[in-house]
DNA sequence: GCCGAAACGATCACATTCAATCATGATGAA
DNA sequence: TTCATCATGATTGAATGTGATCGTTTCGGC
């Protein structure tokens, strides 16, 4: 049946609709051809995805394609990301957070992943003029709209099936770099080290760590569970931590001890 | 009708309507047949559009053409959305005959630009194996999609409005590559020069004209014309030059006596 | 007011997409 | 194991979008 040996066989659904979203995130709208072509499904299943994250309100059907719906400035969100990712208001608020404490023509270095996007996207809401470095390609495109933004890519490999660059020149890049501030995600957060899946994701984010004076970790509470395969910095490294206020207490002491500096949010919208 | 079942539009409805609201934007009024030549549809396809338009009170019909129902538009507009409006089918027939003299496993330097973007589109319709390097941000998220391809970006500045990296350390990096094959694109030809509008746009491309052995500018029939502001270099740098069948007869013989190959696609779509 | 060119509206033919349905293979429970 | 369930991909008739054609109407110049 699997027809396609190469393209990403093994896809689980939800996978697939964080993919689907992802890419309309990036082009705004899209074909269900070249979805079908990016994603190597069939236009049957492709069809049953977008039917349904258009009933969750994710985005709207048009004939042979998907539009996002987008709201920029809106006050509460039913955002794209709601239905495909996961805890997406604890991430924004979170990224909120962090965006509020940036300062007007500071550089920022901006980490890869889902939490620091939203941070990104608060950054923009917030029209304060910055430089920002990052390795992430969604979050260069959505503040290379701002005019207020100057924004440096940090080239290297685009680690296939995400927007996150990688490899010895972002490391390269990064050493080069002299930032006020990092917003930095992370896959878990165990016994006071902070771990990522892959060993060339970790070794970008440590580069990024020795990059910046003050370094701020951006995690839902979700992520504070078994580490994961390679270690990146003990959480010392960072002044700070900001979560959202479903961290169970005994973490809270345990950073307290540890003398991180602990921002809780309240996810805003929806009840939990 | 499309002679060539390969060339879907892969424009949706609704993005075809916003790209006839932008173009009115930026120049209020517009004929049916700008838009016709512009957006490369059917005259049939957008009186349906307008009316529609009409209907929602967007615009006013008059004959022969649309009025604005609204001042032109002055907040500026990615630039690359405008290029795309231009030719498209043209620049799709060149990026696929682009794509199609592409062997597996080449390395492959791939330029900023709407005519190169396509070419792009078409090397993932292909599904070969292939190295790309890139300084444009849409590129690499296009190609990011196939498992097939490997993709450098090459770091540096982003372009406010763009999605073009610029700056020193694109240098600095096509500096540290050799590639097989280098696909360019330009905005400007004239008597045996290519040239562009913005100086650090040029110094990009020359540093990329350095790093590839065999080098091929993609340029549809339109840009033959007076030239931009800053040089980027002769065009007998170029190994061969792919465009369109509507070059003039003039231009055909001046490339034939600098030497430089020259390959003519027929767009497929587009009625003449 | 007349005349030619252009644009219009209506219609047709063709291609694409849609919604519904079915068969197959994978997954997990009894 | 056997069975039920689910997800996927293929199929088919209906619906829609697109481009071309053809009389008819409108515009602009005389």
């Amino acid at each position: 049946m699997d027809r396609h040996p190469v393209a990403a066989a093994a896809l689980l659904p939800v996978q697939r609709r964080e993919r689907i979203v992802g890419f309309l995130r990036r082009s705004g709208a899209a074909t269900l051809q070249q979805l079908s072509q990016a994603l190597g499904v069939s236009p049957s299943t492709l069809r049953r995805d977008l039917d349904g994250l258009a009933a969750d309100g994710v985005l709207d059907r048009t004939h042979g394609g998907a539009l996002l719906r987008q709201q920029p400035y809106s006050t509460f969100e039913p955002d794209a990301q709601a239905a495909a990712e996961l805890s997406p208001h604890e991430k924004r608020a979170i990224g909120q957070a962090a965006a509020a404490a940036l300062q007007p023509h500071q550089s920022v270095i901006l980490d890869s992943g889902s939490t620091v996007l939203e941070a990104a996207r608060a950054v923009l809401e917030r029209r304060i003029p910055l430089t920002v470095a990052t390795n992430d390609l969604a979050i260069a495109q959505v503040l290379g709209a701002s005019p207020m933004v100057r924004v440096h890519l940090l080239g290297g490999l685009l680690r296939p099936g995400s927007h996150t660059l990688v490899g010895e020149p972002v490391i390269e890049a990064a050493r080069a770099i002299h930032a006020d501030v990092l917003l930095m995600g992370a896959h878990a957060v165990t016994d006071g080290q902070v771990s990522e899946t892959l060993p060339e994701v970790a070794a970008v984010k440590r580069a990024l760590v020795r990059a910046a004076a003050t370094r701020r970790l951006l995690v839902d509470s979700a992520k504070f569970r078994p580490r994961a395969f390679m270690t990146v910095c003990p959480i010392t490294e960072f002044q700070q931590v900001i979560t959202d206020d479903a961290l169970p207490p005994g973490e809270v002491e345990a950073l307290r001890t540890r003398g991180v500096a602990l921002l809780r949010v309240a996810p805003s919208g929806r009840p939990r």
